[in-house]
DNA sequence: GACCGTTATTAGTATATGCTAATTTAAAAA
DNA sequence: TTTTTAAATTAGCATATACTAATAACGGTC
């Protein structure tokens, strides 16, 4: 099969995540994460259910054994370059930058960068490298946490990720991997969640929260 | 002005050698080497010249102002990156990965790397980073040694570089930067160049050979 | 069952990139 | 100068990707 544009690449990293999370795939949805209009993603669906990547029927629409192959390569190809840029850039940026590199990555440099860099089995924002699923499945997102919790931050979600703006708070503010942070209060009909980490209060809305998921401490 | 394609990308850094070697810009020729048809090739440069990329009049095809800043900025881009793949890949391989890298390295990066890597003014096959031109100027071409000649391997040419299985075959025997060789005989009415390297006899081609400079030895 | 809001799809258009076949232009040789 | 060869271009076509505007389908609610 001919190399996957890197279109298509997109398409198939983010239902990967969607399936992962049991999310359903929604066009409009995909539409907007992928900052395109709903028509658009309608014609390359229909391309790629044309090139065995994706079924779509009455139960929805789904990735096929093809497509999700290639859905897991380049999601490790997206986190090992993540890792790769690690040392030169800072956290919040990384994401941005593997994005665009991680579909020149070639099988022989991911297979290199995956031993330089020791087998990890996380991104440097605390999500799992296909079929590592476990080593996360312990982690909780902030907005199940409970008031006087110590918690450590351990993950922020690929979907946050996204959001270069969130994620430059979030550095900015310390919320990052293995940050120790205290949960305040938890405002459900205001839809926050305040921490203090760093001997600093930061509130955060559900919709930020929900995304970043934290190990209980003591 | 919008992110250039990487199509548009390769035409300019590969006008751009050919520049700064005062070669001439021939479409054909740039067919070749881009592996497209000429009428591919009339097409792309029309688009350039439109987008102010290059002029093309009676005296020939050549990189506007802002074209050549463009060419310089992926031809560092791409030095850098196969300075970042060293590590990890064979040397005759850097080329050929980078190439697929260096279209996706923001100035953000590219910045990162140039300080990481020391501001080197060569990339690893020898040739000049753009501005760099006087560092390799005293490098000579295999084809114009003369026998007996001690030399020092310092620079294979970026238009050899391209050919990964010549690449290949140099490594293969040794010929790579700072290895040294003995010229054994130069035959111009068979265009050929015999090197001792490594205690073996190697025969190239001089359509390879003008693309291998060395320093003279003693 | 009719209506509303959301989601999906069609229709029509545009651009970049590439191809083949045919033609034109220009350069070199006779 | 005419002929021959090489290089460039035109014409016509295809695909992937994206857009806007308009329409259809679907899922619930009243």
């Amino acid at each position: 099969m001919d190399k996957l544009s890197t279109t298509i690449e997109d398409y198939l990293s983010l239902m990967y995540v969607l399936e992962r999370d049991n999310e359903p795939v929604v066009g409009v949805h995909l539409a907007e994460l992928l900052g395109v209009t709903p028509p658009t993603v309608t014609n390359t669906l229909k391309r790629m259910s044309r090139d065995g990547l994706i079924v779509m029927d009455k139960k929805g629409t789904r990735l096929t054994k093809t497509g999700r192959e290639s859905a897991r390569t380049v999601t490790r190809r997206h986190m090992l370059t993540e890792w790769m840029m690690a040392r030169m850039l800072p956290w919040s940026k990384l994401h941005g930058e593997a994005h665009n590199l991680e579909h020149a990555i070639s099988a022989e440099v991911e297979t290199a960068l995956f031993e330089e860099l020791g087998h990890p089995q996380t991104c440097p924002h605390g999500n799992p490298f296909p079929g590592c699923e476990e080593a996360v499945a312990s982690w909780i997102p902030l907005t199940e946490t409970s008031p006087n919790q110590k918690v450590v931050i351990k993950r922020i979600h690929e979907l946050a990720e996204q959001n270069s703006a969130l994620m430059a708070f979030l550095e900015g503010k310390g919320i990052m991997l293995n940050a120790q942070a205290i949960v305040l209060e938890i405002l459900p009909f205001n839809q926050t969640v305040t921490l203090e980490i760093q001997g600093q209060a930061v509130t955060l809305g559900f919709a930020s929260a929900r995304y970043i998921f934290i190990e209980r401490l003591g």
